[in-house]
DNA sequence: TACATATATCTCGATTACCAAGATATTAGT
DNA sequence: ACTAATATCTTGGTAATCGAGATATATGTA
């Protein structure tokens, strides 16, 4: 075969990876825009965005997705619950949780702030043929993996150095 | 044609815009991690990250390129300067602009940290055709515009609240 | 040339997210 | 009952960020 294992990388994987880190700087960049324009701090809309995707979960479980401290994690849902956007309900079978529910139904500004957006990556999507959508919805699924599967290996590793120097 | 003009979008692209949104959570999720785990904050990483796409740029288009207040990027880039990311270099056609110049050689602790999250992306890579590959890394850079498009426009627009309440 | 205006960065004071550690409430195990 | 473990909240201190004004340089106009 013409591609042995473990070989430096072609010059077209590099393009891709290149590809990768502008979206993700874009991505980061984004997410800051919207979380301000809605008057959110940025882990106010990362919490936002993760309830969206989990549904509810426990104030615990927010903690360790977002990496904040519990008592950050306090101050952020009281922030969201003031706003609206989320409340806070106790776990019946276990009353020391407490389970964080997204509010979405009056919460419009959120998806109107994410619709241009959407529509603009719906218009993307229908450029591609079925098979093209598939093959590109299946590598965003894989993406997110490896992603995910460093985020949890930076969160078990060293994790060296806490901020304030 | 079978396919009309302002559809609904189909199950197909909605599964899409999807998947990219949890990318997207996953990929300021990682950022926030591999910030804190190089003893930075997010902002600073996320600078030194432009910094790595653009090149060296002015105090005043990082300001803009993030969205940060001028008083903020003076201060963050004292604190990239005194741990040895960039250098200040004064423009000679313009005494007044700052430009940020990227210091890389000496600071590996960056490309480590996201060595392992770059090799997985090659393998990932590396699991496709020429062809297929061809057809991702265009969409990671229409992705890229669509958001980056997005960005300007919500930096154009009322820009509503501000963050204090 | 002199002067006003625009632009780029920096300085300063105030606000507030965040962390770390301890306090409180509930659950689980013996 | 009693101890330990767990989940969230509270408190005090630190520092990033903003906003507004200060400073320095550049540009335009008479």
């Amino acid at each position: 075969m013409s591609s042995e294992r473990n070989d430096q990388p072609t010059a077209e994987q590099e393009q891709f990876t290149l590809r990768m880190r502008s979206l993700g700087t874009r991505t980061v960049l984004y997410q800051q825009y919207v979380a301000s324009s809605l008057g959110l701090y940025n882990n106010d809309y990362l919490s936002i965005d993760i309830l969206h995707e989990k549904g509810p979960i426990t104030a615990g479980e927010l903690s360790k997705l977002t990496g904040l401290a519990t008592g950050s994690v306090t101050a952020l849902i009281d922030r969201l619950e003031k706003n609206g956007f989320v409340r806070r309900q106790t776990d019946p079978k276990d009353r020391r949780k407490v389970i964080i529910v997204p509010q979405y139904e009056d919460k419009e500004e959120v998806s109107e702030t994410y619709d241009p957006l959407h529509a603009k990556m719906v218009e993307l999507a229908a450029s591609y043929t079925a098979e093209e959508l598939k093959l590109i919805t299946e590598f965003l699924g894989k993406a997110s993996d490896v992603i995910e599967e460093q985020i949890y290996s930076l969160s078990a590793a060293p994790k060296s150095k806490s901020l304030p120097k």
